[in-house]
DNA sequence: ATACTATTGTTATATAATTAACAAGGAGTA
DNA sequence: TACTCCTTGTTAATTATATAACAATAGTAT
């Protein structure tokens, strides 16, 4: 048994959802138990940061047989509040956030997509998925009446500052930010940036690096 | 002056795409020079770490005076080969697809995208952004004759693994995997997986962590 | 020209993260 | 039930990363 009081690091946090994904396509393939080396043969990680991390939270397993993995997914889902039935809008009904919306993913980690906002006149009214796009000037009263968690950012580089303001206004509790600027907040809302570009940097990094392996 | 012989860590790697953005906002502004200190404060990390990544590449800077924003930008992206030219292909024109097709990031970023695939005879012929999109099956012709150094993965479950395999065959050097499974392949093929789900669930503990904070 | 200031590159130190090791204790088996 | 074998939770050792410190040096002002 763990103490809590001791903040769980960032990079194991960041490797939760890994586990989590992981161990639905488990629970898909029906498989019952699972111990911390045979996890790590299949994630290529080892199993020692593996209990490691599960460790942060108390330790799921049990001695000589491993891992209950429906069990053990249910915590991590717990962990992540993924099972708290968290709201979100997502703000801007471009490309990204019509492909957002039509991603049936966020649905099935337990986020419930209650609706999509724009701008343009020409946009708002049309069905994404079955979502009717709603202007964006009722977002504030749609916000706060349905007490949304999240507000997914995907406006043009203009828009995102007063976007950003008045989403933070309406009292939501974390965004999930698209938009090129790297955004930190007070205390009060958490973020998460995505840059889409990135990891297209770092492969083209890692093209070169092999390039110039193979020329070595 | 840096020994190039050792390995340039991951997190450095990870940290450059953040720096060229950076950079190439300090540029649109028409700043000249900066120094780690004033990079540190807008970019929220600390000047030393800073200084120490551009040092693992040689160090861009002089002393007494900083980095000249306009050299330091280029270096950068020299570094991540994005001055290389290098071409994708995307396949898989769903809703994904589309909205990357339409992202003008990438081309900003000097990657040329040389066409869309997709295996639905209703998509097929389709314009997305000005490129028609192009039967599957002729991609293994398109990606040898054009020499496509880029495989972006947007296509559903079931057609995962065909299509990494079919894409490694054509000779593509890298993978932008945003498709449900991590991919991991031989030496030869770079491989970045994106999970577009993973940064909401670590959004989604951020904004437990901090209602509990409240709470106690 | 000279002195002063700013800021780097780089080395040393401290902190964090990962891996290894192993005792403790269930699970499986006879 | 008793014995053996697994596999965890946890502590210890190692490795990696981040921060701090500072000497070297180019810029700037006088």
């Amino acid at each position: 048994m763990n103490d809590k009081s001791k903040k769980v690091p960032d990079v194991v946090i960041k490797r939760l959802p890994r586990y989590y994904r992981y161990l639905g396509e488990l629970l898909n393939q029906d498989i019952k138990r699972i111990s911390s080396n045979a996890l790590s043969e299949k994630m290529n990680v080892t199993a020692s940061q593996i209990r490691q991390d599960f460790n942060y939270f108390g330790g799921f397993g049990q001695q000589g047989y491993g891992y209950n993995v429906e069990y053990l997914y249910g915590e991590i889902g717990d962990i992540l509040g993924l099972n708290d039935g968290d709201t979100m809008v997502i703000i801007g009904a471009g490309n990204l956030g019509k492909a957002l919306a039509s991603h049936d993913t966020f649905e099935k980690r337990g986020f419930k997509l209650a609706g999509i906002f724009d701008n343009n006149p020409d946009v708002i009214g049309t069905v994404i998925n079955g979502r009717e796009v709603m202007d964006v000037d009722c977002m504030e009263e749609f916000i706060s009446r349905n007490r949304v968690d999240i507000g997914v950012i995907t406006v043009p580089r203009g828009a995102v500052e007063e976007t950003v303001e008045r989403l933070v206004k309406s009292g939501v509790k974390g965004l999930l930010n698209f938009s090129y600027m790297e955004l930190k907040l007070g205390k009060d809302v958490a973020v998460e940036n995505v840059h889409l570009s990135d990891p297209l940097m770092t492969l083209s990094y890692k093209i070169k690096e092999k390039k110039q392996e193979n020329e070595v």
